[in-house]
RNA sequence: UGGGCUAUCGCCAAAUGGUAAGGCAACGGACUCUGACUCCGUCAUUUCAAGGUUCGAAUCCUUGUAGCCCAGCCA
């Protein structure tokens, strides 16, 4: 069952869970994926969403959801929602593993106390400004502050206050008491508590004081009984910390378990923007038009692009883990979202920038229904009713007056065969003033019914089409990426670097009357085109209109093409 | 310039002292009712550099070089 896996090599921590196992440092794991919610979540998230949740799987262990609210300054409970919804689609599974941070905050508090007692902790008055000059630089020890030796007892005392509330925001703060003159400038007495009189979206007004991130979450991870705390690499420095936060805590506290902190490399795309905070600003200054917008790479735009999650499962899985600082190109989530769609969707016929065809000896008025398969590489994909008339729509770039060498469409002398349809010749063209062409004229060969010769002949070009007089007209959206990184995302003046072509729209494109009742959300392949999905946004009222997922390859460039 | 981390093909990434996997991209060719797909083939005598140890080094040692992260009462 697992020969495939064999021969996979295990990344690096799979190995070290293993050895952890084998040593008997934990006995089952447990992992966690801990999102602050200050906005939605994008592919680098699922990164480590699918690392998590499928080591603990793959350890028949535990996958927790932990939300890191330990900053009521910063986090809505909208972006609750938005996070559950984008890890269940994504495959997954919590359970009933759902936490809050904000539930431990008495804990939290508990432990503080009792780092306090053990002398490990203290309050500090000084201002935001003098710890920051008491902390020295990086190449500076720092120095203790003067209340750092004050009696355990006045330490408890003020902290309770702070707890009461009988302080301002900034006032004071609890420290640990590590080392101010330690190389890592995180166990320079870092602050594990701050007073903010906010309401926070879950515990309302119970608390005026929040932990730190630092302090929080290996008391998060301890409570919770976490074994691999999994995170990026700019945790790194963080992690004596972690493992004295964890140490110093456990000598009074009762903890499920002794995590371990874990870090990776963050997911980069080539030519994209990732990172919360970027995407965040393209939100907010309208740039885009919401954290859906399809040309981000938010889970909720890729979903709403028509990615698939078995597309980003196979994507993460391909990258790869490891703790190199890399940038994925972004050909590779592309070539995973063809690669999972291309025998899932029905291929269908859609014109974009369509010019009319006429079939010069076709039977004026007459209509003919031609029986083709949905995908003929998936015959469970079935079959459906395509019309057939006199005159067609098919693709601008489908016809040339005068064709380059190694050009097999259609051009006046040749054959090709109209897909599914029958073998055409091409006569003439018309043009307007300008020297537009607006129409093409053929001949059709009334024996080639269904796209084959009975005398055996062969064409070279089999060209898509829609036949005008039944054809759909449903405006289709061409994305692209959305930043050109070539001169980094920000320009001089400090805007954003743009592709001027992230977004092209195609009013004027035709369908194959079978694209008028796709749902919603439903994906396809067009013909030469690409794979497209019904916007669920955009196709609410009247006729769908459809986003393209991803191109197809293609290997023949027209000249002069961009 | 203090500390931490990283460096293997254009892009990811294996290899754990035994003679450089794989994927994406690219390029040939075959096939084709999508110039797609599929299939076949090509693509690192060399692993940031220079020395050293060894029968043997991407892996160990030395010295360099480059990149990323850290001086929030953010996470």
């Amino acid at each position: 069952m697992d020969n495939e896996n064999e021969a996979v090599s295990r990344n690096f921590i799979e190995q070290y869970i293993d050895e952890d196992l084998k040593e008997g440092v934990y006995s089952s794991v447990c992992t966690r994926f801990p999102p602050e919610p200050n906005g939605y979540l994008h592919i680098g998230h699922a990164k480590s969403i699918i690392l998590n949740s499928s080591l603990a799987e793959e350890y028949h262990g535990q996958f927790n959801l932990r939300f890191d609210d330990t900053n009521p300054t910063k986090e809505k409970s909208e972006f609750v929602e938005s996070i559950k919804k984008d890890i269940a689609w994504l495959g997954a599974d919590w359970k009933d593993h759902l936490y809050f941070a904000s539930d431990y905050f008495g804990t939290m508090y508990e432990a503080a106390v009792g780092l306090i007692k053990a002398g490990k902790a203290f309050v500090c008055d000084l201002s935001a400004d003098e710890i920051r000059e008491y902390r020295g630089t990086l190449t500076e020890p720092g120095k203790e502050s003067p209340y750092r030796n004050r009696p355990i007892e006045e330490s408890l005392d003020l902290f309770e206050r702070m707890k009461n509330g009988e302080f301002e925001d900034g006032s004071c703060v609890l420290r640990a008491k590590i080392d101010m003159a330690s190389p890592n400038i995180n166990m320079r007495d870092p602050v594990i508590y701050r007073i903010a009189h906010m309401t926070h979206q879950r515990t309302g007004d119970a608390w005026c004081i929040y932990p730190m991130y630092d302090f929080a979450h290996p008391i998060e991870d301890a409570i919770e009984g976490v074994t691999h705390s999994i995170c990026t690499l700019e945790f790194e420095d963080h992690r004596p910390l972690y493992d004295w936060v964890v140490r110093e805590t456990s000598k009074f506290m009762d903890f499920k378990s002794r995590p371990r902190q874990i870090e990776f490399a963050k997911l980069y795309l080539t030519n994209v923007v990732t990172g919360k905070r970027y995407i965040k600003r393209l939100v907010e200054d309208g740039t885009v038009d919401g954290w859906d917008d399809p040309r981000l790479v938010t889970i909720a735009a890729l979903r709403r692009r028509g990615y698939t999650p078995e597309s980003i499962r196979k994507f993460v899985e391909l990258v790869g883990v490891s703790k190199a600082n890399s940038s994925v190109d972004y050909a590779m989530l592309e070539y995973c979202i063809r690669d999972d769609l291309k025998l899932k969707v029905p291929r269908l016929m859609a014109v974009l920038d369509p010019i009319r065809l006429v079939i010069d000896n076709y039977p004026e008025d007459s209509i003919e229904y031609l029986e083709v398969p949905n995908n003929k590489d998936n015959p469970e994909l079935g079959s459906r009713t395509v019309p057939f008339g006199k005159e067609l729509y098919i693709e601008r770039e489908d016809f040339m007056e005068n064709p380059p060498r190694k050009y097999f469409r259609m051009f006046p002398g040749n054959e090709v065969r109209l897909m599914n349809a029958y073998f055409v010749k091409c006569t003439s063209c018309e043009k307007d003033a300008e020297g537009n062409i607006t129409v093409v004229h053929c001949t059709y060969d009334p024996a080639s019914r269904g796209g084959e010769s009975p005398d055996g002949r062969k064409v070279k070009g089999t060209i898509h089409w829609v036949a005008a007089k039944t054809a759909k007209s449903a405006p289709v959206r061409l994305y692209e990426n959305l930043i050109d990184e070539a001169k980094g995302v920000y320009n001089e003046d400090g805007t954003m670097n743009i592709n001027p072509d992230s977004l092209e729209i195609r009013e004027h494109a035709v369908m194959e009357p079978a694209l008028s009742d796709a749902a919603p959300g439903e994906s396809f392949q067009f013909v030469r085109t690409g794979f497209f999905s019904a916007d669920p946004k955009l196709s609410k009222e009247g006729a769908p209109v459809f986003g393209r997922i991803v191109s197809l390859k293609s290997s023949f460039k027209l000249p002069g093409k961009k």
